[in-house]
DNA sequence: CGATCTTGGTTGTATATACAAGTTTTTGCG
DNA sequence: CGCAAAAACTTGTATATACAACCAAGATCG
């Protein structure tokens, strides 16, 4: 069997979701349904509908049915991800714009932080990240030159900083805040934000073996992103999903 | 029936594997031994297996067999930590106000992250933690009373709820999402809050060992507070004896 | 001895069936 | 009309069966 069937009735769905067919909330169609309609029995358009919810995607109610469940953005706090990925495995389509890719005097703070000289050279790049055609986050980051001393020569609308960054530059250690801001004219700007709204900031250090690497501010509209995070402290609990 | 049978299974398997009789990635035993000794049908052990899988405790490969898993690492990004905890760090002075302490019926979002009915009567506690004397976070908290009966008895100006939580039913994982929302009037209220301002809010789901035990949203100024975060990559093998 | 084939065990996919449990709609009676 | 009972439909659990894909180890043959 080339794609087994369930794969296929998911892949069904998905795109019925992701171009709208199927709105936030609707009812899909009933496991007897989709069995009829794929020519399977219902234990396998069961298995469908069973993975989808999984995964996030559906919601059932004993007796009711299955509906699309609501889908915000939603990256882990505990993994350093990629944007692009995490786009991506939602289905839909990444873009980058790269706005800026410049050579600064380095601001006081960022000198701090990245434990150069203050006014000593600092590359800067601001892009923005799309997800198929909204922007959902402006990524604004300094890089140190003495440890990457290419990043200049890069082209960002191929790969994500982040990911450039931690193949040039192994990842040892990285470091996180998350601030609620209300942003400035520019960020709305580039956000395509029409009246100022909450975001999220979250701002990552991240560090390789000889010190700190890179900068980043990492602005999303709160409307549109969220961020997650899973902690396991032991072996899962048992039944739940009865 | 009371429980699913494969239900019964899993737990069968994740005491094996807690109790130690089953180490990482020692071979568990194959479906069909699972069927005969439980007197169930492949199917439904397979279920077991499947869903143990799926939840990362068991990994399986075809035509070889069912094994355990290297139990995950943790980082420490959003540690769950007491905020009473945490403002003492700071050395400043921690006190909660108790706003409510009563019996609702269940609101559908909630049941559903709780695992409860439409309706369904659940414990519900609003409490505000200050700092010194400025409000630092509003915590709404839902919690299941099916797993903490006793939750109406406790004194809250006392003890965290989350702290009281945690000492009667021992966490075994939590969820996070983390949010830049524009609070209600409502929250302005109790936050002390003139205009509404960008705010962070967490929500937190929690778990036991028999399911979710609490949702709760925390509430607060994005000028006041925010989240920090450490993630290691170091070598591993280092001290995890946790 | 060594390469190949066979065989038995394991997981993966799929089907048809049955009944339980929950919800909504329809029916029918007082 | 109002209400209760019944029917219809939904998801949830469980079984028995069949075959495919894969792997390891033993058997066979040159």
């Amino acid at each position: 069997m080339a794609v087994a069937k369930f794969a296929e009735i998911k892949n069904f769905m998905l795109t019925q979701i992701e171009i709208g067919a199927w709105p936030e909330h609707s009812r899909v169609p009933s496991e007897n349904e989709l069995a009829e309609q794929f020519a399977v029995s219902r234990m396998t358009a069961r298995r469908a509908l069973q993975e989808l919810t999984e995964q996030g995607i559906l919601y059932r109610t004993q007796g009711v049915g299955s509906f699309v469940a609501a889908l915000k953005s939603q990256s882990s706090l505990l993994e350093i991800r990629n944007i692009a990925d995490e786009i991506h495995s939602r289905g839909h389509s990444y873009r980058a714009e790269l706005l800026q890719l410049t050579e600064l005097p380095c601001p006081a703070t960022v000198a701090a932080a990245l434990g150069l000289k203050h006014n000593e050279r600092v590359f800067f790049s601001l892009i923005v990240h799309f997800e198929d055609r909204q922007p959902l986050q402006l990524e604004a980051r300094y890089v140190n030159p003495r440890q990457i001393p290419d990043y200049m020569a890069q082209d960002f609308s191929a790969i994500t900083p982040h990911l450039y960054l931690s193949q040039v530059a192994p990842l040892t250690e990285a470091e996180h805040t998350v601030e609620a801001i209300l942003p400035d004219s520019f960020t709305c700007q580039h956000l395509q934000l029409k009246k100022p709204e909450p975001c999220l900031r979250l701002t990552r250090r991240t560090f390789s073996r000889d010190g700190a690497v890179s900068l980043a501010y990492l602005t999303s509209p709160g409307s549109r992103y969220r961020l997650g995070g899973h902690l396991n402290f032991a072996p899962a609990g048992a039944t739940r999903s009865s």
